[in-house]
This record gives C-alpha cells, sequence and structure tokens, in this order.
DNA sequence: TGACATATTCGAAACGTTTAGATTAGCTTC
DNA sequence: GAAGCTAATCTAAACGTTTCGAATATGTCA
C-alpha cells in the first residue's frame, strides 16, 4: 500500500480510503491510485487489516465427519450464503471427539474467526467454558449441547423417528431393533427417545437387548447390528439413527445371509441421493438439509450484523418420512 | 501479551520467548510469566502473529464440489495430515467453474494462506497467471492443468479406464456407450482416451454418438444418459466417468423402464461404500483416496519445510478395478 | 479582504506480535 | 582486578493496515 502511495503521489491514507470507499477521494486522485494498483497488482492484505480492525471476515465451521454426506450437504450450503456475504469459511472436523473438538476450536479461536458455527461432539461443559470466554457469535447445528445458551438449528428428531417407528409397526413390526448414536449428543438421545415413545403409544413392552449403540460410526453399527441379529428372537426390523450406520447395518444383514427387505425390514435416518436406484431401495428420514443450512447461516449473519444481546434464537425443522421399498409387513417367521 | 508482561514483571519480547521457546527463558521468568498466562487467560493472536511472520500456517484447500464423496474423502485424509503438522485447513469449493476457482483462490490468496491444493476446474490459463504471481508452493490434485508446472498428484486415468473398457469388451459388449466428464480437465480427458484407447485395441469402431458430455454432474449425466438409451440401437453398457454421473445414469435407466444388469450393464469410476450392499451392486473404479490425500500433503509440506526450487514431482497412482456385479456378458437383444 | 465553512488530503498512532541488536549480570581466566 | 565470555533480558523497530484529528485548499459570504 505504501508502494501504491508512492507510485500515485498520495498518502496511504488516501489509499486506503479510495480502496474501501471509507472517505470521500477527488476523481483525480482515485484514478492515479487505480492505475498504480494496477501496474504494482497490489492486493490488500486481509492479515493487516483484521488485526486493525479485529475482525478476518471468517467463519469457522466445525462437524463431526466431512465424510459424512448429511455434514456435506449442510456445510455446501452454509458456504454458499456466507461467501455471498463476504465470509469465508474454515472447516473443522471432530471425529465425534470432544477432545478433538476442544483443540479444533482453540485453533478457530486464535485465528480470530468472527464467528462458529458447530455441530458439538459429546456433552461437555468444557465447550461452554470456551465458548463464553471467546465471546464470538456461535450458533449450534444439528446438535444441541446442554447449557448453552446460542442460537441454534435442530430437527425435530424425536418426532421424525416416531413417524418411522410408527410406520413400522403400523406394518406389523412388534420386535424392532434399533442402532443408536452415541448418547452423548441431543441427537442421540432424541432421536431413541422417539423410538422408545412410538413403542410405548403401540403399547410394546421396551426390550434393553433390542437397543444398540452405533455411535454414529459404520463400523460400530456393524457389531451392533450383528448383536442383535445373533439373538434367538432376532427383530423383524431395523431402525438406523443415520445415514453411516446403516450401510454396516446392511453388511451385518448381508454377513448373516439375510436379505432386506425379504428377511428383514430396514430404515434409517438421513436420505440418499441413490436410494431411489439401487435396491433395497431405502426407507429413510429426509433432513432438511437446504433449510439447515440456510437458516444456520442467516442467524450467524445476524448475529454478526447487530451485537444486540437478543435472547437466542432455537429453529426447529421437520424431517419428513420417505417411504420407498426396505420394509415390509411382518410376516411370522416360518422356520428359523 | 503486554498485560502477561506487566503482570509478569518481564517485556515482552521475554513473554514471546517463552511462549515460543525461541530463546532461553530462565525457569524463574518462566514460572512468572506461567502464571501471568494462566491468570489473564491469555491466548496468542494469531493474526498479529501472521503479519510479523508472513506465515498464517494455513493451507488453501479448492475442490470442485464439497458434496463428491471422492473429493471429501481426499479433503479428510490432507486435512488430517496438516493439522497433525500444525496447519489449518481452508476450504473452498468451485463448482467446476473457473470464474467461481479464481474469485476463490483470491480469497485464500488475501488471506495470505502458506500453501495451495488445488484440483483445478476448466483449463483457463487465468490460474497459471493468478500462481505465478502468488508465489506460494502449489499442488495439483487429482486432475492437472496444462501449462502449470506444479506439483501434482494424479491417477493414471487412462490406464484405469481403459481396464474397465477392457472388462466390458471381455464380456462382449460391443456398443458401449460413455458418459464423459468434462473435457476442459485433465481427467475428462484422460478417461475418455481410456475408451477409445481400449475400443481400438479392440478392434471397435468408435461411434461418436456413444460419447456424451455429462460434466461430472448428476443432472447433465441423466440427460446425457438419456439420450443414448433412446438411440434405436441402444448401448449395451455404459460407462460413468465418475461416481456422481453414474447415478444419473441409474434414474435414466429406471425412467426409460429398463434394468441394470438385466438390460444393460453399468460401470463407473470411484467406488462407494455401500456398492457391496446395494444392487445392482456396482463394478467400479476405485481410487486411493488415502494415498492421494497423503501424497497431495506431503508435498505441500515438502514444499514448504525447504524453499528449494527443486523440479515439479508429479505423483501417478492407479486405479483398482473393482469387479461387481453391475455387468453381465453381453447377450443379443432378444425383440427390442 | 478577512473570516468561515466545506471538501479533501495527510501525518501519525495504533493493532499484537517477532526479532535484531543493545544491555546487563554473573562467571572465567589470566 | 581487569578483560573477556556467556547467558538472560530488554528496547525498539518493524509487519501492512485503519482511523482520528490536524492541515490544507477551495470557495462563499459579509
Amino acid at each position: 500500500m505504501l508502494d501504491v502511495a508512492a507510485t500515485a503521489g498520495v498518502s496511504v491514507a488516501t489509499v486506503s480510503a479510495a480502496v474501501n470507499g471509507t472517505a470521500p477521494v477527488s476523481s483525480e486522485l482515485r484514478g492515479r491510485i487505480e492505475n498504480a494498483i494496477a501496474a504494482i497488482g497490489y492486493k490488500r492484505n486481509a492479515v493487516a487489516r483484521s488485526l486493525k480492525t479485529g475482525a478476518t471476515k471468517t467463519i469457522g465451521l466445525v462437524i463431526a465427519d466431512i465424510t459424512n454426506p448429511f455434514f456435506t450437504d449442510v456445510v455446501a450450503v452454509i458456504q454458499d450464503v456466507l461467501h455471498r456475504a463476504g465470509y469465508a469459511v474454515m472447516l473443522c472436523c471432530t471425529d465425534e471427539d470432544p477432545e478433538q473438538q476442544e483443540e479444533q476450536i482453540s485453533l478457530l479461536l486464535d485465528r480470530m474467526v468472527d464467528g462458529l458455527i458447530i455441530a458439538p461432539a459429546g456433552n461437555d461443559h468444557a465447550l461452554e467454558r470456551v465458548l463464553q470466554r471467546a465471546g464470538i457469535p456461535t450458533v449450534l447445528i444439528d446438535r444441541i449441547s446442554h447449557g448453552i445458551a446460542a442460537d441454534a438449528v435442530v430437527l425435530d428428531n424425536q418426532r421424525a423417528v416416531q413417524d418411522a417407528i410408527d410406520y413400522l409397526v403400523g406394518l406389523g413390526h412388534r420386535r424392532i431393533g434399533y442402532i443408536s448414536g452415541s448418547l452423548d449428543t441431543s441427537t442421540g438421545l432424541g432421536r431413541l427417545a422417539g423410538y422408545c415413545g412410538a413403542l410405548e403409544n403401540a403399547g410394546i413392552q421396551h426390550d434393553d437387548a433390542l437397543v444398540r449403540i452405533g455411535n454414529f460410526r459404520e463400523k460400530d453399527a456393524y457389531n451392533a447390528a450383528m448383536q442383535l441379529l445373533v439373538m434367538p428372537e432376532r427383530p423383524s426390523a431395523i431402525f438406523s439413527a443415520n445415514n453411516l450406520m446403516v450401510i454396516g447395518v446392511m453388511k451385518a444383514i448381508r454377513d448373516m445371509g439375510l436379505r432386506c427387505p425379504d428377511d428383514i425390514s430396514v430404515s434409517s435416518f438421513d436420505d440418499f441421493p441413490w436410494a431411489d436406484v439401487f435396491q433395497p431401495n431405502l426407507t429413510t428420514i429426509a433432513q432438511p438439509v437446504q433449510a439447515i443450512g440456510e437458516h444456520a447461516a442467516q442467524l450467524i449473519l445476524d448475529r454478526l450484523a447487530d451485537r444486540s444481546d437478543r435472547p437466542p434464537r432455537q429453529i426447529v425443522l421437520a424431517g419428513r418420512l420417505t417411504i420407498r421399498a426396505s420394509c415390509r409387513p411382518f410376516s411370522a417367521p416360518e422356520a428359523r
């Protein structure tokens, strides 16, 4: 900028004013400055700018797993909206590990991000303290962390799972296996509550043995499903609490020599773009990823715009049960 | 940091030395400083640090589409390696649009990233100039851009596709449809060359009408496949040049009332984690995503470590044809 | 013509670090 | 005991911006 000022024969203050349009500059000087900029190939140094202004125009985005299509779908729309608003996005993954989460958030805070969008892993109170201290706008997505009073956009997980289980019950299923996500997350908890609620409504006795923890991971879900499938009286249907886990469930079913939906019905949280064209065509709960992303981005932009301390807003969206062909009416097992 | 220095009763230089370990500090002062840091809750300001040192410890990562599982797999391992080395990653998406690409790169350059990992969109010479001017270490992944002399890690696309087409030819197929990616990319070109090469080797006359551009996008691929399927003498097999497009191909097949593999064989570039458990079990070319990511990260770290101007290294990896059940031996159409 | 408002432009002090070079203190060594 | 080292610490100048208040120029009005 000094070089520009020198070749244009003006002061740096004027260059700054011209570049940012923060103060009137005569067209004469503006012309000279623009020429100088073009000649030198000057680019404003965002780091120095950030140091002075205290704003990096960057948002930190913390999710569990970049390999999970649900998160990437949401990330894609968040990025889109924020870029349009002049913000860059710094993406970090926690692998569902609270310790890594803290590390990543610390890294983002070091870099002075202006705001944070987080899908919290675990239910650590550490997060609460860290965010308190950071004192920057934060919005929670997908999951909420107990005790953190922040803007959030989440799904009505309980309602959504209840719909799915109701559907299975309606097909006559009574012994329904449930592969749960980590119970350290609000999603894990909420979805399980939906399962339990639906069973209770239907007057079906809850059987602890039918609920297994898959930690939202394919591998863990595979093992969990295996345990379900080797039971003497195995479930006639299995519900998986997310997209990654249902792959594990399907692999377990295959490895046990069973077929879906002939031998066992399967349904899961999160939709797949290919579900319509690959068999079994999975019956899923589709999340409104577009809406989730847009709301999250908008919430953070609002907070960034007016620093007013309006009370946190929680946006709750609904999942949509998408019935395909992976669930069959219950039929008594012939000879197991 | 001044606060820390003040409460510890030392100079900022000493605090800096203690924090960074760049100069010896007596254990006496080190203790006082550590206490002061704990008391105040001091965190080093990375922005100021970057301004002074000229390094942001951040790598820009530019890909086409965060929604594409191939890219996210690669991104995941790159992030992992770079984080371990103390670098943050800033992820940007171009949507295969050279203009957006330039914008995103500009944004990263503004923020003074220390290096760039790019899967270039288009074959613009603009990119070349921009990178030249930026003068920071760059590694290209997945695709190479003509005329850019940079480190790169790519696949032997031609060889890989040739293997797949050889396989189809071996099954007796003669009219093989090809859904191509954008021919502005080296991957689009290389994969098409593999198709053409295999056909030539087999002595099969090339038919332009069998090659359609799907631009690596599901939607475009759907339309492209539709054109193939309404031909009077439609192909008996279709190869899709990436993962997103094969979904479009399958949808087209379904919408035409056909079945895979009964009526038509399908194969594609890029593997799916669920391909083993959903029918038709796709025969695919799996890319070594782990290796791609590790090499890319290592190349950039090497460049960052020694600024030596060693000639660019190009790492070429091999794809692996994974035969499943989506291709059948050719049988003459009965009554089409 | 002098006083005053208005419109531009400029000088210089931040922002929070790093770091080269100066300073000081404490030891050796002759 | 002076000279010379070494080790630890400090002072102060950067890094490239933004921004406040001062300075300058131009025009207007009495």
